[in-house]
DNA sequence: TACTATCGATAGTGAAACTATCCATGAATG
DNA sequence: CATTCATGGATAGTTTCACTATCGATAGTA
């Protein structure tokens, strides 16, 4: 197909798309004249693989270059998906405040992941991401979340597991380089939205009288 | 205190501090001459908020206004605290695609939440969040994404029934308005990360040998 | 043959979140 | 009390990011 098919296919205007390739997320097409080329499905999946990283993961289009060159890297090996399981965690540019809080909030983590026994490398992005959410708490004076977050982290070791039972699944390195990707990506979305309409679900269970409402448990007013 | 000690015990610069209150985040000082104000611990505190939510929360400017509008609105009720839970999640500009995969989705954000007996408004917005997601998944053919979703939803559940009993431990409800907006928005990044270092721990723990390593279940290793 | 599509290259756009400069004045210091 | 620094409000400028638009030469198509 030429790259007007990849754009009513994809639903991504022809400009995007190349932009895309310019920027190496997208491979060229095949070449077959001086302003020719040729697409298939493979280039049909990885625009709209691009765009769950961007649209729906929320990476920048440097982080989803590098999380592709990770995850098309020959030999993946579980290495290189540790690496793009990194890349694909939102990164802070500026160094960890040093405050008391900051400090602070070091230390609950390291705490956390001894606790539980977690094996996790220092150089895990998230453990930043993580101090950073506790400091931004502690400095509010919500301490008080405290408990909630060693439910949090149980209850996340158990999705964990039930995650990699469902990767292993995959017949090879490929398809599960793939699912890591898209799956930490996109899973992220999908959690925290499930949070929301849970806190609603739960906050309208508590609040509303025994018997009050239509009874089927569905508020739905638009 | 003047501008100039706002700035230093918050890590803020002061155009930013100015630029934050001409954006209504931050309420002017009390003025005490044509060019002179007083500020306080309030406002100290404010800016630290807007620092969680933009930073950590990664709220825009916009979003974070509005919630902190209505988190202010004085007679702060229960229906206005959904309101800000509301204005806490991310929005897309653009109509849900209404191609195969979005009509599949709707209906399996539908059939989910009925599943569950939860009572979610159709205006929640993150509906439409957790639709593009699960959409995405369908469009890369990660069907066997679908019974974790099923886990995921059961586990947020259990987490909103402790967050919201923590939650009623506050003594008023300009406290819980304050909890709302900040473990919403910093919640989401807890979790997250929490799940990355989930992940990562469990991967090690199931590809790693028996009896290989140092055994105490932590691989920091930079 | 006319018209549309495509190629790669280059330049332009619009939003977002700050950041810098200015001037008149007030505070602080020797 | 003179000098220096800080402040308030206003306005304009900067940077980054993710696209968009245009161009001239060439290729497919009715």
């Amino acid at each position: 197909m030429r790259i007007g098919e990849l754009s009513r296919r994809s639903g991504i205007p022809v400009p995007t798309i190349k932009f895309y390739m310019r920027e190496g997320l997208v491979s060229q097409g095949e070449r077959t004249g001086p302003n020719q080329a040729r697409y298939d499905g493979e280039h049909l999946r990885r625009i709209k693989l691009v765009r769950a990283l961007v649209e729906v993961g929320g990476l920048s289009i440097a982080a989803a270059r590098e999380v592709l060159r990770l995850m098309d890297s020959q030999g993946t090996d579980l290495d290189t998906l540790g690496k793009a399981q990194y890349a694909l965690t939102p990164r802070r540019e500026q160094p960890a405040a040093d405050d008391e809080a900051g400090e602070w909030a070091a230390r609950q983590v390291d705490e956390l992941i001894a606790e539980r026994g977690w094996a996790v490398k220092s150089s895990n992005p998230a453990r930043r991401t993580l101090a950073d959410a506790l400091a931004a708490l502690h400095r509010l004076g919500q301490d008080d979340f405290l408990p909630l977050l060693r439910e949090y982290a149980a209850t996340t070791g158990r999705l964990a597991s039930v995650e990699v039972d469902a990767l292993l699944e995959r017949p090879d390195l490929i398809s599960m380089a793939e699912a890591v990707v898209v799956w930490t990506a996109v899973g992220d979305a999908v959690l925290t939205s499930l949070r929301r309409l849970a806190h609603e679900a739960e906050t309208t269970r508590r609040l509303t009288p025994p018997g009050d409402g239509d009874g089927d448990g569905d508020a739905r007013e638009g």
